[in-house]
RNA sequence: CGCGGGAUAGAGCAAUUGGCAGCUCGUCGGGCCCAUAACCCGAAGGUUCCCGGUUCGAGUCCGGGUCCCGCAACCA
């Protein structure tokens, strides 16, 4: 039977469209879910969206529409990210799924019954300016920002407060247990001095009246539940979970990927509200930085908001996908910038990895009559480069995978250098043990590329005459498996060169 | 003394446990003609933010300081 690897992103808010920090997340995550499928492991690969809460309820409101509505016509843009990144997601989960709700409740039932809900009093700052309720942090000198000649009102309202606080022991051993449960391992540093620094009870419903927008509270139809509370539990409604125990078994506990802003949220809160609810904390959580625009911070009113869609209409997939892996720090922020895009693009994609095949497949045409010639020794040791590449994909460290990549390529232009193999050709000397060498190396190449750049490794497949089953496994890194006089066909050019 | 990250060649980034400071792009010089005017070789370019300490040896460890950037809890 296949092992199973199951992995998910944070699900995206539906108060916005899909940006370009939340593109990273899905790309890293859709390399790490094709690198395990390449492993021969069955995954499950979950994303979808978060719809319940206030800020949609009263956008919808604000529009004039259905607030189900609002949230399909949102769920739909972001769904349509996986023909926009050619992602390979298998679940595609909204938290307003009615089996979805089911499972929220049930996952509070069992944190009730294992006495972790209590009801109490909580304090709501509120601006009369703005008629909305206010966050400290929104707050500047305890006052709302926009409407200073007011003072913030406290409104006492009763809600039911999950107890964080009785975790602390229990989380801090979590992460003295595994210390490799948060990567990088600064993360991890952060969040246990967060935990060290003591926990507050979080409020986890809100007054129906106020906000209906939510999952119904168990038992108490003037609740509904905080969108926390019921968001973070998709992690494992996607699998069945309650019902469908054999499925939930075979892939939980899960890999989890969010960004830096959802640290307390993936590795204290909800390891906390899992401890509740008996059941096996997350395998692992890695969290990636933010993406700059032009060395500033994007905003809409600086108007440099780099927006996916965008960019992929410009560029392509492939091209887009390898610059957020290769070009990006993996552990901290990293910048986009047009320049440096085509730059990235230009130097490893048309130089490296799109000429090399070229050059590859245009000799074997010309000086061994499109055939792979007989086979001949490894010589640049690809067991040791796969041993990197694992070793990088096992870190979470794209950027590492992708020079491993480029310096495999840049072996490989060297050795034709050194070689001369046109002008052995010319004088009568066999060529075909380095032919066999550059051709095979292209073949791993195509695999090791395949979880970063699909579209492009599967027409470096295509030319080689290797089928998608042909990749995955032990046997598929092994050197030797191309045969000799097979045929091999030039494609079209992998990577346009972009008009200057 | 709220918590954390960062400062290394013109730009962007690397440097397992301290051990000759590297990579990509760019610049300059040469080579090559299989390849998408691509590729290869060589060179220039660094007081590793500053001050002090430990050490045979510090980008790395310790102390102090400066400057950027996140977070600061119910803001997804």
């Amino acid at each position: 039977m296949k092992e199973k690897y199951y992995l998910t992103t944070t699900l995206p808010y539906v108060n916005a469209d899909p940006h370009i920090g939340f593109a990273l997340e899905m790309i890293q995550a859709d390399a790490l879910v094709r690198y395990e499928r390449l492993l021969g492991k069955e995954v499950v690969f979950n994303t979808g969206t978060d719809e319940h809460g206030l800020k949609i309820h009263r956008k919808a409101e604000e529009m004039g529409i259905d607030t189900q509505d609002y949230c399909d016509q949102y769920a739909a843009r972001f769904h349509s990210l996986r023909e926009l990144l050619n992602l390979s997601y298998t679940n595609f989960i909204r938290t307003t799924d009615p089996h979805h709700k089911q499972a929220a409740q049930e996952f509070w039932k069992r944190c009730d019954a294992n006495g972790d809900i209590y009801k109490k009093n909580y304090q709501v700052k509120y601006c009369v300016g703005c008629e909305l309720e206010k966050t400290d942090s929104e707050l500047v000198d305890g006052k709302c920002p926009l409407h200073i000649k007011y003072d913030i009102e406290l409104i006492e309202e009763e809600n039911y407060f999950f107890r964080f606080s009785a975790f602390q022991e229990k989380l801090l051993q979590l992460y003295s247990e595994r210390p490799d449960f948060v990567v990088p391992a600064h993360r991890l540093d952060e969040i246990r001095k967060f935990v060290e620094g003591g926990l507050q009870d979080f409020s986890i419903s809100r007054l129906k009246e106020k906000m209906p927008w939510g999952v119904p509270v168990p038992g108490d139809d003037t609740h509904v539940m905080y969108v926390w509370f019921d968001a973070l539990v998709n992690y494992i409604s996607t699998l069945g979970w309650p019902e469908d125990e054999e499925n939930f078994r075979a892939y939980w506990p899960g890999v989890q990927v969010a960004g830096k802003d959802n640290l307390r949220q993936q590795s204290a809160m909800w390891q906390a509200m899992l401890l509740s609810a008996g059941l096996e904390s997350s395998k692992q959580i890695f969290i990636h930085g933010f993406i700059t625009s032009e060395g500033q911070k994007m905003s809409k009113s600086l108007g440099n908001v780099v927006n996916p869609v965008d960019v992929v209409e410009k560029y392509g997939t492939d091209p887009v996908r390898f610059y957020l892996l290769g070009a990006l720090p993996s552990y901290e922020d990293g910048d986009f910038s047009t320049r440096r895009f085509e730059e990235f693009y230009t130097a490893h994609l048309v130089n490296g990895l799109g000429n090399l095949t070229s050059r590859i497949l245009t000799m074997i045409e010309k000086y061994s009559d499109g055939k792979i010639p007989e086979k001949s020794e490894d010589i640049f040791d690809v067991r040791a480069f796969w041993g990197r590449y694992d070793k990088s994909f096992g870190k979470f460290s794209f950027d590492e995978v992708v020079r491993e990549l480029n310096s495999f390529v840049a072996k490989c232009d060297a050795k034709i250098s050194e070689e001369k193999p046109w002008e052995k050709a010319k004088n009568g000397e066999s060529i075909d043990a380095l032919l066999y060498v550059l051709v095979e190396s292209l073949r791993h190449l195509a695999i090791a590329f395949f979880p970063l750049l699909p579209e492009s490794a599967e027409n470096i497949l295509k030319s080689l005459h290797i089928s998608h089953e042909q990749i995955q496994g032990e046997q598929a890194r092994a050197w030797g498996v191309l045969a000799k006089g097979n045929e091999v066909t030039k494609g079209e050019i992998l990577f346009k060169r972009l008009e200057s």
